[in-house]
DNA sequence: GTTAATACATGAATATAATGCATGTATAAA
DNA sequence: TTTATACATGCATTATATTCATGTATTAAC
């Protein structure tokens, strides 16, 4: 490493800003001083960072490209220092937990009793995973457990799966598809059908549901937005398929209903995702033999 | 910023070596000095980093948190300093381009061609997406833009529609199936079927084909390994489900075959994706749009 | 075309703080 | 008890980031 934060730091108010005067004076440092910290940082890594445009700073194009790298990498370095801070007075092990594409956490509190009786040394914390994919956040280490439906395989990223849910059309409570056993993809070519997804092309969603597997890439982007959803269902808006286990709980307090599809219905398999840079017996691995077991007596 | 580079090394050095002594001898300074070290880092944060197990060190919970962050994000801050001594001696504006699932670069020096007639201060360079997946390659910086199948929608990240594919079953030259008009999925039914998947359940392909979108997420596993997919299948060790444009070249070459997938075929929908934050008219940008214009004119 | 203002660079002095040396303390092994 | 190991501490040294004062180049103003 040959670059201090502070020259990354320089690197991005300079590239925020525009001028050393006014970037000096974010940093809290003089103009001099910035223009001191400039040349240092082009001695340690031997290649111009900026060059003159009239009696302006203009990014060199490698210069543009450390830029970039710069402003990615500083806000998680924050994130984990202000994080560290939360965390820094307690005595117990922490494992931060997210749960990918839906926002279904009814499930939570009975998990936590069983996690305290079973290892009262691990605090678990949930992670809204923010607008970060899941993954991402795994990979940048600001959750430590993605719990995730469908068997999407990345390297780097340990899979172990968890149970077996079902993909289900989720309906307004008591709607008449809802009586019948099961439906087929006919049953709805004559009715209004919503995936809440931006970028679906029109008329991609019947194809979505003949080969349904296909929802899962989708509903990343409906991170956080499953209240939102079943709101717009139970207000009669529409129908979508979803995963059952998700939105259970608003299917017991009959708010919404849901539908089995086809004659054998739609397996969704749900794993927990960790780093497989994991240590060995880590927090983070105790906590998803915890998931495994208590999936298995509930 | 509270913690300097140096703090976020020697958390690294400690949680890699397990004691001051080798960790400072790792990291070039004296036993004393590292101690100092800690005890500046700990005084900085407001926090223990790491407490006395008899006379051995030990992270802290909260250590241990922060520890993963600097495992992963250092690595990524040492690339873009090596990137950089690569790109500094270059006058042009460099874009980093990668493709996802696939390892399909045929049609790169044709592209290159066409950029260097309409934009020639625009330098392209290849990043073989490595382990790490595609989107995260984004959002890390270490490429900038991401051709891409499907549409997995990602929050900050952007993205472009590119041009319309299909995906076909890939079979052995002059295979059986291959002078088919197209197959129906029973005629899958008695032939081996290979997905090259790790993580594919037994079974599991044959849904995969009667729903083929489902088979985008499984193809990210497979990230530069289609040329060893495709050795597989010339060798006739079985057929697979693929991109008809990932294996174009393969199919011109006759080493392998393709048939369409159903009566009405399967569309795949390629895109490029750019961060969001890119600036207006930033070389990435002006790279998207001689993409779209290429593939308008080709 | 001369003067003034703006934006950044440079040199030297100062101030901050990281390091090494020598030594101390606590734990584990002999 | 003694010895060895692992880390901590006080102090002097050294390194270097910063400021201050000033210089140079570019753009604007008169």
């Amino acid at each position: 490493m040959k670059l201090e934060i502070r020259h990354w730091q320089m690197l991005k108010a300079l590239s925020e800003l525009g001028s050393i005067a006014q970037a000096a004076d974010a940093l809290g440092i003089s103009q001099s001083a910035l223009s001191h910290r400039i040349a240092e940082a082009e001695r340690r890594i031997d290649g111009k960072l900026f060059e003159k445009e009239g009696r302006r700073l203009k990014l060199t194009p490698a210069g543009s490209l450390i830029t970039k790298v710069a402003l990615q990498t500083l806000p998680i370095l924050e994130r984990a220092e202000a994080d560290f801070e939360q965390n820094a007075h307690l005595e117990k092990q922490i494992v931060r937990l997210g749960v990918a594409s839906y926002s279904s956490y009814y499930w939570i509190p009975d998990f936590i009793k069983f996690v305290n009786q079973k290892a009262g040394h691990l605090k678990l914390r949930l992670v809204a995973s923010t607008t970060q994919n899941p993954i991402s956040s795994l990979q940048h280490s600001s959750v430590d457990i993605v719990i995730a439906p469908g068997y999407l395989a990345t390297p780097g990223i340990f899979n172990t799966p968890l149970f077996m849910d079902e993909l289900v059309l989720v309906t307004p409570y008591a709607h008449s598809l809802s009586h019948q056993a099961f439906i087929n993809p006919e049953d709805l070519r004559d009715i209004q059908y919503y995936t809440y997804s931006q970028t679906v092309l029109p008329g991609f969603e019947y194809e979505r549901f003949i080969r349904p597997s296909g929802v899962i890439p989708h509903q990343v982007e409906v991170v956080e937005m499953t209240d939102a959803i079943i709101e717009l269902i139970s207000a009669g808006l529409g129908v979508s398929i979803l995963s059952k286990w998700a939105v259970n709980a608003a299917i017991e307090s009959q708010r919404i209903s849901s539908v089995q599809l086809g004659q054998k219905g739609l397996d969704l398999a749900w794993s927990a995702l960790t780093r497989e840079s994991e240590k060995k017996n880590s927090a983070s691995e105790q906590l998803v033999k915890l998931l495994v077991d208590w999936h298995k007596t509930s």
